[in-house]
DNA sequence: TTTATAACTGACCATATGATCAGTTAAAAT
DNA sequence: ATTTTAACTGATCATATGGTCAGTTATAAA
């Protein structure tokens, strides 16, 4: 999975499109390009991908036809809005938040989660990831994979640091552990079905449940971890 | 939301429906009827719901026409396939298991989660609810809210016991406690997810996560929950 | 101002899909 | 064995949708 950093938190929260400020009628072939990308994104976030490329056009002002000599057919579309919003938003400066030991464990999560969730808690990124799921697309397990290893497995090798416990050196990684930080992430990742699929509001603001996701995680952590690791 | 307690776990796990194993042409029009509903539901959680009724009428060894004979239009099927996962499948005895007090807290929480987690952990249930959330229907807000106020909070005020701290009727249940509470089921459905979405197998078996994420909910809000309800 | 380039459109095709209904026939009632 | 009931089928309709292509025209180069 390739790594960028563009492409902050726009169209995030997409209700009717806006078709084109400048009355500009013809625009350069790269710059159509990334709007029709933008407004695929929006589009079939909300719809879903059986979203039809007639109403995808008509947002964008433009023909249907006009889609389909941007991209040879759908499918590729969906591949860009993919791109787009899962290799596109990935920010590698989580990794090394994680790593900063100069920073006490819990402020480094916290600190993590909380700009991990201003990217994954938007309201595109939350639904085409259920979309792309359910249509079984293997982009989502090969980015739940990424995560896994570059920022659960680290979080995991952090705590054993933390509570003072043999290094993965000594003894190897287990799965529980793992599972444990999977934890944190579906805490996250299922405050922004609620908001976003379920339409269930979250009572308070995200930034304190996620402080208080790590605080328990954490304070979990503390009791089972040294279980975990004595067991084979 | 009504309550039933029949339909236990039958067609989880569908693959390739089966064809009608006896050669009875014509069924009763309940038989039929029951039929039609429970290939819907197998159907529909694998496809989702553009998925054609042609499609879901050769599965069941039928024309489609039949199809229409049973339910007034698709929308009438889809209603029922949601009664029969969501209403029909909700077991009230899980009410009952948290407020018995001569049990300890943990211990409850652990066989409530292991039981649901029997019913919604399923293929068919994990998947039928995310395509009705994303299709924008009331059914999966409603769940939620009914499980907010007969599981969740009823755990908050088992764990304000637990902990000795005031009851309900001194200083009122804070939101942030319920979210506290929010953090088991979240965890639970996204193991769902994880198996019958994203195709990413849990490395450890469903009964020890569930352990753990009860002795991590619990050792959390030892820590938190006394902050919380000092905070207005 | 004219020419060349390429962005864009409109009409069209093939297929898929929800829904309807007149008619067929298995099975129960007589 | 005959009649009656209702479960079921097959053909058909209207519309929606991905995709194509010959032709139009805005825009920049000359």
């Amino acid at each position: 999975m390739e790594l960028k950093n563009n492409m902050s938190d726009e169209n995030s929260f997409s209700e009717v499109p806006a078709v084109e400020v400048q009355p500009r009628k013809r625009m350069k072939r790269e710059d159509r390009d990334r709007e029709i990308a933008a407004a695929a994104v929006a589009f079939f976030a909300e719809v879903g991908f059986d979203g039809d490329t007639r109403e995808l056009a008509r947002r964008l002002g433009v023909t249907q036809s006009l889609i389909f000599r941007y991209f040879p057919n759908k499918a590729a579309l969906i591949e860009r809005v993919y791109q787009e919003v899962y290799v596109g938003r990935w920010n590698p400066y989580w990794e090394t938040i994680i790593a900063d030991r100069s920073v006490p464990v819990q402020d480094r999560l916290i600190r993590l989660y909380k700009d991990y969730s201003r990217i994954s808690l938007t309201y595109d990124w939350v639904r085409i990831f259920m979309f792309s799921g359910l249509k079984g697309e293997d982009i989502n397990t090969r980015y739940l994979k990424f995560l896994r290893s570059r920022i659960l497995e680290p979080i995991a090798i952090e705590v054993r640091a933390e509570l003072g416990l043999p290094s993965p050196d000594e003894i190897p990684l287990k799965m529980s552990e793992v599972e444990l930080a999977w934890g944190i992430n579906s805490r996250i990742f299922y405050l922004g079905q609620r908001q976003w699929i379920f339409n269930v509001p979250l009572d308070i603001d995200i930034d304190s449940i996620i402080e208080h996701t790590i605080i328990t995680y954490l304070s979990g952590a503390k009791t089972v971890v040294p279980m975990l690791i004595k067991q084979d």
